[in-house]
DNA sequence: CGTGTGCTTGAGTGAGGTCAATACCTGTGG
DNA sequence: CCACAGGTATTGACCTCACTCAAGCACACG
């Protein structure tokens, strides 16, 4: 998150997340499995995520979900209402998670330097990220979905400084694979086959990426 | 061309048909495989579609397309590039479409009775359809994703009190298949199983729905 | 008329789904 | 400290659905 004024919000909050709920503040603490808010909520502003992770989801009557995005520290969460007010999706914590809610009228009142325009420059932004999603889902090479997935997730590290090439991933196997429109098999066995091509390490949530490279030749499919 | 409407616009617009952007009036006459905008244009304002079709993809480097959606009369084009004003899409017209160019300036002066409340409500509806379409995606199956692709063209037909079980499709089949992530094939196969299945009857791109529950119902992916 | 572009249909194949068995990791209670 | 349970991850065997390759058809246009 480049925005300046997000950062600061960010780091003012740091540190806070031992409270429940803090409502003058309006911060939030979750545990994983706890949901932020539900299919059908009317939501009255957007949730910054403080620390942990959350998965954004939607459920089909016939019972299938699939997982819009995974959002962690300095994320917003909350633009999917901003169509009638109402979410079509459900957010709920994977981990024990702090965020911070920021209703519409107090962001936009100047009081913390955003306006309208960032606002919309957020969506764009959000608009881009399941546009993104959208363009990988249509490649159908299994490969090719979970190394976008695994340069993805290293890349939003990136933007928040955090080592690259290292990292645990908050989500379950399952996520995973309903993120990516794969069978949990199907994931287990490519990262195995990345491990035995040595494109990465492994055990359980922990990931090392030893080539990113060429993991990323791989996600936009470029041969070889 | 047999659509009155257009005939008319043809008409209307006759001699300036060679000049890329009429500026005094804004409306821009395209023809089937004009660019409306490139990839990395930048975009001073977005585009309502008087008439015509247009298809909204993005190419990526490895050369293969993936089509974002298709957008008509009364439908707002090129709101992906609000995150930083550049395009990361290509926007194409299908047919002879007409479209109008509204400055962000002019749309936000409140000449137009528009506001930025609207604006961000446009953008939450294009995030909602950004993500209905990941979460088709997500399915693997290729009859549902087919149905899903007849009842939200139908739909949005409805939503201008056009005739929902009787239409001209404005695109190849190509289009589909890239848009749905499917081989040409697969959506000409699936399209006549749909006809012995009773539920469509169709001569190329002139469908008609005679079933529409049951198709809604694979689209949904209820069973029967 | 031929030619091009889009559409349809067939045959064969392989990537990924399903089902099933096993291993692993963590917490709980005896 | 060990036994057990439940959630998570891995691996194998099998099979299906959709992709690929290929050929033929239909309509539009010069």
């Amino acid at each position: 998150m480049s925005n300046p004024a997000i950062q600061e919000l960010v780091a003012k909050t740091a540190g806070i997340n031992t409270v429940a709920r803090v409502a003058d503040i309006g911060i939030t603490l979750l545990h994983g499995g706890d949901f932020l808010f539900r299919m059908g909520d009317t939501l009255e502003g957007i949730f910054l995520v403080n620390a942990g992770a959350l998965k954004l989801f939607r459920t089909t009557e016939s019972g299938d979900q699939q997982i819009n995005g995974f959002y962690t520290q300095g994320d917003l969460v909350g633009l999917d209402a901003l169509d009638d007010g109402v979410s079509r999706c459900e957010a709920m914590a994977l981990d024990t998670s702090s965020v911070t809610f920021i209703s519409w009228g107090s962001l936009l009142s100047g009081k913390r330097g955003l306006d309208y325009r960032d606002l919309l420059k957020l969506a764009g932004k959000e608009l881009n990220r399941e546009s993104d999603l959208a363009l990988m889902l249509a490649q159908r090479s299994a490969e090719r979905r979970l190394a976008w997935f695994l340069i993805e997730y290293s890349d939003r590290l990136g933007e928040r400084k955090l080592a690259v090439d290292e990292f645990s991933l908050p989500m379950t196997r399952t996520d995973i694979a309903l993120y990516l429109g794969l069978a949990l098999e199907t994931v287990c066995r490519e990262l195995a086959r990345f491990e035995d091509m040595g494109l990465i390490s492994k055990n359980r949530r922990r990931i090392r990426l030893l080539s990113i490279d060429c993991l990323r030749e791989l996600a936009e499919g470029n041969e070889q």
